[in-house]
RNA sequence: GCCGAUGUGGCGAAAUAGGCAGACGCAAGGGACUUAAAAUCCCUCGGUGGCAACACCGUGCCGGUUCGAGUCCGGCCAUCGGCACCA
């Protein structure tokens, strides 16, 4: 068969006549299958699009034949950084570029002869989407979980913008790989941190995988302890700490706060006042990568203040230090350096005081200083001999009689940092009035302008289009007023685009709540790892944020999620341009065709690991299609067929059966590469049975149908050319994926292992209705074991049915 | 440091529930057909010893549980990913 052509042909055909279409009407039996969407760049599909879309398109039609009404749609997330960075170094402008590589993506995505349904189709960066994208802004403002406000941020030097947490990546940037800074700057945020602990409680009911579950519990980081109000010595105020550890609190020996602290301008004394001074001008000069070091000395100054440790009435140092954060917990801790490793360097190298106040719970275990583990409580007054799970309890709620503290969590998340001073973005819809501060414009889409200056000298792009910023009235009081010269980070787009893709065409509204309640969640989704802790966490977050405000009604927007694996170069690295390593599908495809590629990339790697390109198999794959055509037409050709059903009808009806029992529960776990191992061991065996003079042709047929239905998931036009062929009427790809027969699967007769004392001896043919005690007695009466036996006395005879018996001597 | 994975032939990889390790392939070697090549078909293919039947060893390392361990338990080592002065 010529695969290319055959393959071009059906794929038009499908194509023509709709024939995996969604059916609108049938909603109650749909099956959301949703890949993560693409970044239309300028270079072509890689193996990596392939691995990700067409075995998830397998997928897909594997749900079909199943009789699910499948929905599949592709788009574009089509806003970000790359294009405007290609725009820049060209001077083709980013729409322009942007526009141009969908449509070449587009084809290429229909070449695999995926049943995307193309009419559903989103482009992130057209108006009808960024609108809405737009709308959520607005949404989430009204309901106020969007924010302004003045804070240290990443900056990113080399692409002239902030960056959210999640895009700083060991002090790095995410994209360009340039170290970040802080900056002091005013920026938007979505308040997610308002979700943190649903987000970590909703990981439990989801079926995603471990890793990424884990990766979110981190990061989301969450820690149960109290904040201990501290009061200055001199009464002239006081300050919280947080703490996980409050049954170390009568070893506290000092106080830090962090040099940002809001107090330490206030407390510092007039001796001091030069040296805190100039520690915080340090602090404010290094960098957040350098300051964050584990390894740095824990340097740190004392203010001159004092401060009463509410438990115990003992007056204290306070401090400020670099080690401590601002935005982490109260700014402030207090400081058990026999008890904590962090307290303790600094302790020792600014001479405080070490009181040890917990002793290791059992006496064998190492109990050096600093002991930072559970144990129990001495030196702490009423509390000895409190366990330290008690007592980190029973001393907060000790103070929060007296108010002076309370049990809290914090959590590690940060609220989302959504403003971007790049132009391809989504504008931010928020007019700044002189006179009414900062006013939602609601007339959206607030539209993108074209003719833009978009080089980055660290200002927003959009902030030098005159018309754009300042052509514009407040919609509150009409005074004239400027618009919001940022975007909204790409992240923004693609946290609620699965919600889009149900209702894309809807003009009066995002979607249609009542449809998009029906078609969510998605089933199966399926993208990279690399998203663990941004996409998939923003888009929890957005959908629940929207459930809120009653636009829809679920909790988690994607059930099940599942990674494909990487595919790596031929020389085990990352595929990249530096590394010289990319391998295009391209050649391949065209010499070999779709199908064949997709079998490969099902084949060659477990769906979930990925690994090194290697083509040596391609061709392989390419001869085992061929087989099987020569034996599924082999079926339906001439031969001296009879109603014979003897022991080779019987071998091949067992594989046949086992081949669809196996393949079917493959698909379902994207366990691709055994599914492939079992049909080759089914075309085996039809190769075995061929050489028969005298076939049985109803089984050998069936077993051809049943081949090629089974395979039709992986290979497409392959299967349909040959359904035709052999003279089926209707698309194979939409027929019922075949049953199994339990009882086809079973013999009469099976081999069983003898052992004696657990060493292989010899095999003995067993019946297979015999029971346990009969085969024990079938066994010991056999010549040949009791050869082996000689005589021998034997102990204890173990039978597991089905596979062997161990003769214990 | 903490969290999560992973470790099996020359290579990619299999192994529902503790039961014949290496399914299915690739590569390699041998053979049939062929004037020859391609294509196709058949055989061998973890290691060591032996003519052989067979024996011993073998799933990162060391122990343990068990009639029986790639799989379970304890302790290590290595690689990869994530988090990390988070109080």
């Amino acid at each position: 068969m010529d695969k290319v052509a055959v393959e071009k042909k059906w794929n038009k055909f499908w194509q023509e006549n709709k024939v995996y279409k969604f059916d609108e009407k049938d909603v109650d039996n749909k099956y959301y299958v949703l890949e993560m969407f693409s970044y239309p760049s300028g270079a072509k599909l890689h193996v990596g699009h392939w691995y990700n879309y067409g075995l998830s398109d397998s997928f897909a039609r594997y749900q079909i034949m199943k009789g699910k009404n499948v929905f599949q749609p592709m788009g574009f997330d089509a806003f970000g950084l790359p294009a405007e960075n290609y725009a820049i170094k060209t001077g083709i402008h980013p729409q322009d570029s942007t526009l141009h590589n969908i449509e070449v993506m587009e084809q290429q995505l229909r070449n695999i002869g995926a049943i995307f349904d193309w009419d559903h189709e989103i482009k992130t960066c057209l108006p009808d989407y960024y609108k809405w994208t737009q709308w959520i802004f607005c949404e989430l403002y009204k309901h106020g979980l969007a924010y302004r406000k003045k804070a240290p941020v990443n900056w990113c030097p080399s692409c002239n913008t902030v960056l959210a947490n999640e895009q700083v990546v060991d002090g790095h940037c995410e994209r360009c790989d340039s170290q970040v800074i802080k900056k002091d700057l005013t920026q938007w945020f979505f308040k997610i941190t308002a979700y943190a602990d649903e987000l970590l409680s909703g990981l439990d009911k989801i079926d995603w995988p471990e890793k990424t579950k884990a990766m979110q519990r981190n990061w989301i980081g969450k820690s149960t302890g109290g904040e201990i109000t501290f009061d200055l010595a001199d009464g002239s105020g006081s300050f919280n700490v947080f703490t996980t550890r409050a049954d170390t609190l009568f070893g506290c020996t000092y106080v830090v706060l962090a040099p940002e602290h809001p107090l330490v301008g206030k407390i510092t004394t007039e001796e001091q006042l030069a040296a805190v001074q100039n520690y915080c001008d340090e602090v404010a000069k290094t960098d957040e990568i350098e300051r964050l070091s584990t390894a740095k000395d824990k340097t740190g100054v004392f203010t001159g203040a004092y401060a009463i440790n509410p438990i115990n009435g003992c007056k204290v140092e306070v401090w400020i230090g670099d080690y401590v954060l601002a935005s982490y917990g109260t700014g402030a801790v207090m400081g058990v350096p026999s008890h904590d490793a962090r307290d303790y360097k600094f302790a020792v190298k600014h001479g405080l005081g070490i009181n040890r106040v917990i002793k290791a719970a059992s006496p064998d275990v190492d109990d050096s200083l600093p002991y930072c583990e559970y144990g129990v409580m001495v030196n702490s007054g009423e509390f000895d001999g409190m366990s330290t799970e008690q007592g980190r309890v029973a001393v907060v709620e000790k103070l929060a009689a007296i108010g002076k503290g309370k049990l809290t969590t914090n959590y590690r998340l940060r609220d989302w940092l959504v403003s971007r001073q790049r132009y391809w973005g989504a504008p931010i819809p928020v007019i700044h009035c002189p006179h009414c501060g900062e006013v939602l414009d609601e007339n959206l889409p607030v539209m993108l302008p074209y003719d833009v200056e978009f080089k980055p000298d660290g200002t927003s792009p959009l902030a030098k289009h005159e018309k754009f910023i300042h052509d514009v009235v407040c919609p509150k009081c009409g005074a004239k007023a400027t618009r919001d010269p940022d975007t909204l980070d790409t992240f923004v787009c693609s946290s609620w685009y699965y919600l889009r893709y149900v209702d894309p065409k809807n003009a009066e509204k995002p979607f249609d709540t009542e449809l998009v309640d029906k078609m969510l969640p998605v089933d199966k989704y399926v993208g990279g790892a690399e998203h663990a802790c941004m996409h998939l966490l923003y888009a929890r977050f957005i959908t629940k944020a929207l459930r809120d405000m009653g636009y829809l009604h679920f909790d988690e927007p994607f059930k099940s999620l599942v990674h494909q694996g990487v595919i790596l170069g031929p020389d085990g690295n990352r595929m990249s341009k530096s590394h010289g390593n990319v391998v295009s599908p391209d050649e391949f495809v065209s010499a070999y065709g779709a199908d064949v590629f997709r079998c490969y990339l099902a084949f060659g790697f477990k769906y979930t690991e990925g690994g090194p390109w290697n083509d040596d198999g391609i061709k392989a794959i390419n001869k085992w299609l061929d087989r099987a055509e020569r034996y599924v037409l082999a079926a339906y050709g001439d031969y001296a067929s009879c109603d014979e059903y003897g022991v080779d009808e019987k071998e091949l009806n067992r594989v046949r059966h086992n081949t669809i029992k196996s393949v079917d529960n493959d698909y379902n776990e994207f366990s691709f590469n055994t599914a492939v191992a079992r049909m080759m061991e089914l075309v085996n065996a039809m190769s075995k049975y061929d050489n028969k003079t005298v076939k049985n042709a109803k089984l050998y047929r069936e077993t051809a149908d049943d081949l090629l239905k089974v395979l039709c998931p992986l290979a497409p036009h392959f299967t349909e050319e040959l359904w035709q062929q052999t003279g089926h009427n209707g698309s194979i790809v939409v027929s019922e994926f075949p049953t199994y027969d339990e009882k086809a699967l079973k013999t009469s007769e099976i081999e069983m292992l003898v052992q004696f004392n657990s060493r292989p001896k010899t095999r003995i043919m067993v019946d297979t209705s015999l029971t346990v005690a009969q085969i024990e007695k079938l066994v010991l009466s056999d010549v040949k074991v009791q050869e082996l036996l000689g005589g021998a006395s034997v102990k204890k005879v173990i039978v597991i049915p089905n596979r062997l018996i161990n003769i214990i001597l």
